[in-house]
DNA sequence: ATCTAGCACTTAGAGGTTTTGAGTGCTAAA
DNA sequence: TTTAGCACTCAAAACCTCTAAGTGCTAGAT
């Protein structure tokens, strides 16, 4: 595409997206100060309009962008806007006060939210690839056992487990030290079927307590409760257009189950570039009036994800710049161990 | 205020609430099976109108209730109205496939939300009268200790603590029996300054990191870490108004910061009954057009709270089922020990 | 003493019409 | 290849009218 008619794809973009109205020859020369006339704009405008970057809501209208127009719009963004100073500073200061995990996830999902006023999903690290730092049963009360692992990402699972029978202290000890030596130091994806090995050795009236125990250990180191996702920003929704967010609330709704938001940023590369969808290049028929922008970010020991979903028209230059910056600072506050 | 006065209010104030329009006495006497003519109905609503109870949006219209009214209507609900079975179903369903406090904390934010259709917020059973039941330190890095905290509400508190001189594994074993044998069964606001206790035993070199770990534990059990609140439902906003949410959209966001709400929840009285405060009830101005139903819910060793807020505009009834009986059933998972 | 039928009065909003103005595409000259 | 000029289009604003839902009041019915 040559230059000109780029920079008028371009013009219309940056000014449908602020305005939200469509576009006019005119007032885009004016906003703009091209060299060129209204009437040549209208000419590359008519070219644009065959080639499916924009369209006309009507005959007497102006034009706003296509997914088209946003992609080709997207793809010639060869650099990364950087953020302005009082914003890279607001990121370090808010993700520096962090107390733990939670608390990291929790800022940067809000971070994300504030920083692009749009919806925002953060990925836990991914335990996968973590390691088993320490594991610990305590009895909450004489049958509630409350069982925490900690990985070296810093994150930590718990689970309780209600016992038909107590347990003896000493039969909970000697099990926690077994637990220990069998668990620690080893990944969490080499942390195999334990059941069997434990149910062996156990004393008969204690063999079910220690099941059900060992099994939740179980559970909390299968795959499938590694998928954990952070929510924030649901509010912004309230601040898009009704039409929008009418379409995107029971996505909301199941991005709260944490699956969709999964399979969403599943879906796109693992790599740390940004990644962006926009509106028909996903799958998902209800999002497509909605464009993600994803990034990987660096936990240490695996790649996990993070991003944002919003409508179509927004400000990508300033929204890809903000989740690539915070995936970059998360990635260097939860890397520096 | 005579009973049939008061008929035309309850049907005035349902109508509203489902149809969101102007009520006039003749589709009242249709809708309600009132035994009496519009005329007289319409004599009633102009002595409510001089009480303040309702007004009219302009002098050709029907009548809207006005938080006087709400509030009448509301104090007269002597019983509040059981919920359906499958409601109660879904509730004891939701909660009991919880496996760790902050799973049940979160499906009864998500329960409530999708009961009552608003904004929810839920107080994490607060710590201070709550037993110290564990304590450990881990380092999951040689610099980095983690601390964790076990209430015998099964409410968990961490924190990570970055020592600028790595800690020998025997000082931390050593710091940790002292910290535990002090601290365990104690009330958590009975926990006093720890830092002159443990910095007078300590080998010089070694005093900077157990202070840092003690400061830590200090903070986590003093008062101000104990305001932990979860927030859900924030995409019912978008179904809601745009005018009340815009009004609301900075509270929510302040929400998500859990000061407000707490000053919020803190201002109702501290009861299990359920507390209504509507429209104009609410100090802070942007309330005005808001109501809370709150209640508060026996966590084991005390009383948290929990509840909703949305348009006055709401239905009093069925929410205020909703947040006593979730508040009940919590109080029941939360309470068997 | 109440209640209600009847009636004159009010007015937001629905429906219809006109006007306006931002926008277009095309043509012909620069 | 650009641009000035012009006829044309059409959504939305502005204006108008009419309708229907609502009221309050009065006077007769209960």
């Amino acid at each position: 595409m040559d230059e000109r008619k780029f920079a008028v794809l371009k013009a219309i973009i940056e000014d449908y997206v602020t305005t939200q109205e469509p576009i006019g020859s005119k007032s885009l020369v004016e906003r703009h100060s091209l060299k060129v006339s209204p009437a040549t704009v209208r000419n590359e405008m008519a070219v644009l309009e065959d080639e499916g970057y924009i369209v006309q809501p009507h005959t007497s209208a102006g034009r706003i962008p296509t997914d088209k127009g946003y992609r080709t719009f997207v793809n010639r963004l060869n650099e990364v806007r950087a953020l302005s100073t009082a914003e890279s500073k607001a990121i370090t200061q808010v993700l520096q006060g962090a107390v733990d995990l939670d608390d990291v996830m929790q800022k940067t999902v809000k971070l994300l939210a504030q920083l692009t006023g749009q919806v925002s999903v953060v990925q836990y690290p991914t335990l996968s690839n973590s390691v088993v730092k320490h594991i610990d049963l305590i009895a909450v009360t004489e049958s509630r056992i409350m069982i925490v692992l900690v990985a070296n990402s810093g994150r930590l699972e718990q689970a309780t487990v209600e016992l038909s029978k107590p347990l003896t202290l000493e039969a909970l000890d000697s099990l926690r030290i077994r637990l220990k030596s069998t668990i620690t130091d080893k990944k969490f994806s080499e942390v195999a079927n334990l059941t069997s090995v434990f149910s062996k050795t156990a004393n008969q009236s204690e063999i079910k307590a220690i099941e059900a125990i060992v099994d939740k250990v179980n559970f909390l180191t299968k795959e499938s409760a590694d998928q954990k996702v952070m929510v924030g920003g649901a509010g912004n929704l309230a601040r898009l257009e009704p039409a929008f967010s009418k379409n995107l609330l029971p996505v909301l709704d199941e991005i709260e189950e944490n699956v969709v938001v999964l399979k969403l940023l599943g879906e796109m590369a693992s790599t740390d570039d940004i990644f962006v969808r926009i509106g028909h290049e996903n799958k998902a028929s209800n999002l497509h009036s909605a464009s993600i922008v994803a990034s990987g970010y660096n936990s240490g020991d695996s790649l996990s994800k993070l991003g944002i979903v919003g409508p179509t028209r927004m400000d990508y230059p300033g929204t890809m710049a903000a989740v690539g910056a915070v995936a970059r600072y998360l990635g260097r506050i939860l890397g520096n161990k």
